[in-house]
DNA sequence: GCGTCGTATCGACAAATGTCGATACGTAAA
DNA sequence: TTTACGTATCGACATTTGTCGATACGACGC
């Protein structure tokens, strides 16, 4: 999938056009798998924000190529970012990116 | 699904256990569709906040047997609440449970 | 150059998913 | 008791998805 844009009011709060119903979908589709969301807290929750990819196999308990797999659906969709150094892959996650999805939720206007 | 429960502290602000990110993404597939977010959207929007299933499959473009399993998806989830009045059904947005998956997103503790 | 090691891609496969026509179920009116 | 109508379920299908072994790509050290 594309970055994830700024999209919309929340859709509670105004009636979503059918698309930017296919974006936030989308979105949430990234966001529909346990190991994703996992992997998405391991690196958020990391003193630095930063973790090496090798180091996310092992506490995820999948392959090296489904983790793999797992971090580019994530940065295709601009939750994380990636950063080469030497032949080690460092992703950080994009919390603007997580809000965006977030404020789709919002029940109210004000928040 | 079962009824989405309150579950944990967001997934960026604290490690998420494997039982809580399985719940959590189980919510997120709900949210996974366009024609479902649609729904809520037009469920949410409607004056009275409450519409019948009769009036919901032209706006989104999709047949009665395919509105009908989304809208059961949502209800599984706890998302919409279902009430048959004779022989309609009507539909009405739990926000309660739609704020347990915004609150998953929170970035900081505070909010 | 050559071997090592971390990472991404490929190929394959089982499982899950969205969709619709046909049909069954229930309620209400005639 | 029929008939009509709104809704849910069933069956089938094409598509998507998560997973892993095998392999290719790239950077580093020797």
């Amino acid at each position: 999938m594309e970055i994830l844009e700024e999209c919309c009011s929340p859709l509670l709060v105004d009636p979503i056009s059918p698309t930017d119903a296919d974006t936030l979908a989308a979105g949430f589709k990234v966001l529909s798998d346990p190991v994703r969301l996992r992997l998405l807290s391991l690196i958020a929750n990391t003193p630095g924000g930063e973790v090496c990819a090798c180091d996310l196999s092992e506490p995820v308990g999948r392959s090296q190529p489904t983790v793999s797999h797992h971090l580019s659906i994530l940065a295709g969709a601009g939750l994380v970012e990636r950063e080469q150094r030497g032949k080690w892959a460092w992703y950080k996650v994009v919390p603007e990116r997580v809000e965006v999805l977030r404020d789709a939720l919002s029940v109210t206007v004000l928040d």
